[in-house]
DNA sequence: TATTCCCGCCAAGGG
DNA sequence: CCCTTGGCGGGAATA
C-alpha cells in the first residue's frame, strides 16, 4: 500500500512544497469543527470525518480523543461518536475540577482524596513495571485531562509543555519519557489552541515558549455573549456551507492517487504554490453557497502563507455563550490541596532536574 | 541549533 | 483472525 519508499531526497524537484501548517492537528481540528458544528449533528463517523477532511484515520483518533475529553464527542460505538457539541464544554471542564479520574471502569481500592489520584496515576511509576493496562493510562485522552486540570485547578496559567510533562509524569528523571510526553502534549496543545481553550506565548522573564489558559473568559457575559453570537452567526453560516479538508501532501511529495480517490473530489490544487490555500467543495452542503476560495474570517483559518505567519484572525469563536453557563469555583478545598500538591511536585522535580534559575512559579 | 510536531509502524484491544 | 485503536519516537520542517 504505502511506498516504502523513504523518499530520502527532500530537496530532488522540490517542486511540490510540503508546508507543515497546512497538515496540523489544529487545524484539523478546526475543520473537523466547521464540518460537524452545526445543527442535525447527532453523531460522527470516524471513516466519513477521515474521507471528508482528507486526513488518515490515525489522525482522526487523535482529535477526536482530545474532543471526548472536552465533552464535544462521546463514544457510541467502534468508529462512531455522539456528537455532544461545544455546548458541552463547560459542563465537562467542571467536571474535569471536581471528579478524580471519573469514568475509568476501574474504581479505586485505595480511597485517597482525589489529589493523590488524580496524576498518580498517571504518575505510577514508570520506573517499575510495565503494566498491560498500562497503555489507557498513557492515552491522549487522558493526558488532555490532565494536562487541563492542571490549568483547572491551578493559578498558574501560564506553563511550558515541558513542566506540564514532568508534572503530569511520575518520573522527570527520565529524558526520554519526557520527551515523549511532551510531543504528546504538542498534538494536545494544538487543538486546544485552536479552539482557544490556550494559546501559545513565550514567558516574559525566561523567554521559554509556553501556553497560556484562555478557558472561557472574555465572553463571560450574556450580552456579550449575544452579541459575539449575531457577528459569528454570518461567519459560520459561510462556513458551514463547506466541506473542508487538509490538503493532502505527503512530507515531500503529493499523495497517492488512491489516496486521493478516497477523499471523492478533493484534490490538492496548485501543488507548486508554497501553502496552497485550503480549498471547499460546494457541491453537498446545501442552502448557501460559497466562494471556492477560503477566507480567513471564518472559524476555521488558515495563515494565508506559510513562511508569513501573520497574526491570525484567530478570535473568540464558536462556543459563544458557553460561558454564560459556566462559573467558576475556585473556593473548594480540595482543589486547594491539589494545587498545593501540583506545585510542591513541580518545584522539588525542577529543582532536581534543572539546573537553571529557580522558575519561580506565580 | 532548538523547538515543534507529522508520519506511519506496529502492538494492544475488541469482535 | 481481522479490523479498529492509538502509543510511540524518528526525524523533517520551522523558528
Amino acid at each position: 500500500m504505502a511506498l516504502p519508499l523513504p523518499s530520502p531526497s527532500p530537496a530532488a524537484s522540490g517542486s511540490t512544497t510540503y508546508c507543515r501548517k497546512q497538515k496540523s492537528l489544529g487545524l484539523l481540528c478546526s475543520n473537523f469543527l466547521s464540518l460537524y458544528n452545526r445543527d442535525g449533528v447527532e453523531t460522527v463517523g470516524l471513516d466519513e470525518a477521515a474521507a471528508r477532511l482528507g486526513v488518515e484515520r490515525r489522525r482522526i483518533y487523535d482529535i477526536v480523543n482530545v474532543l471526548e475529553s472536552v465533552g464535544v464527542l462521546v463514544r457510541k460505538a467502534k468508529n462512531t461518536y455522539y456528537w455532544k457539541g461545544m455546548g458541552a464544554i463547560p459542563k465537562a471542564l467542571e467536571q474535569l475540577k471536581i471528579s478524580d479520574d471519573d469514568e475509568d471502569e476501574r474504581f479505586s481500592n485505595h480511597s485517597a482524596s482525589f489529589q493523590d489520584k488524580v496524576d498518580l496515576d498517571s504518575m505510577h511509576k514508570a520506573s517499575g513495571s510495565f503494566k498491560s493496562e498500562n497503555r489507557k493510562e498513557k492515552s491522549l485522552g487522558l493526558l488532555t485531562k490532565n494536562f487541563l486540570k492542571l490549568f483547572l485547578c491551578t493559578t498558574s496559567d501560564m506553563l511550558s509543555l515541558e513542566d506540564a510533562a514532568k508534572i503530569l509524569l511520575g518520573d522527570a528523571r527520565n529524558p526520554s519519557l519526557t520527551r515523549t510526553k511532551v510531543r504528546r502534549l504538542y498534538d494536545i496543545a494544538n487543538v486546544l489552541s485552536s479552539m482557544n481553550f490556550i494559546e501559545k506565548i513565550h514567558h516574559p522573564e525566561t523567554r521559554k515558549p509556553a501556553f497560556r489558559w484562555l478557558g472561557m473568559k472574555g465572553q463571560t457575559d450574556s450580552e456579550m455573549g449575544t452579541a459575539h453570537a449575531l457577528v459569528h452567526k454570518e461567519s459560520k453560516k459561510r462556513t458551514f456551507g463547506t466541506e473542508l479538508t487538509n490538503i493532502c501532501f505527503k512530507r515531500n511529495k503529493l499523495v497517492s492517487p488512491i489516496d486521493v480517490d478516497i477523499i471523492e473530489d478533493i484534490k490538492p490544487l496548485h501543488p507548486q504554490r508554497e501553502c496552497a490555500p485550503i480549498k471547499c467543495n460546494t457541491d453537498r452542503c446545501s442552502s448557501d453557497q460559497v466562494p471556492e476560495r477560503f477566507g480567513p474570517p471564518a472559524p476555521v483559518c488558515i495563515p494565508k502563507s506559510c513562511d508569513e505567519e501573520s497574526n491570525e484572525v484567530k478570535k473568540s469563536r464558536d462556543w459563544e455563550s458557553l460561558a454564560s453557563t459556566y462559573r467558576p469555583q475556585y473556593h473548594n478545598q480540595a482543589l486547594r490541596d491539589l494545587f498545593v500538591h501540583y506545585m510542591d511536585a513541580w518545584k522539588s522535580w525542577y529543582s532536581e532536574v534543572a539546573e537553571m534559575d529557580p522558575i519561580q512559579v506565580i
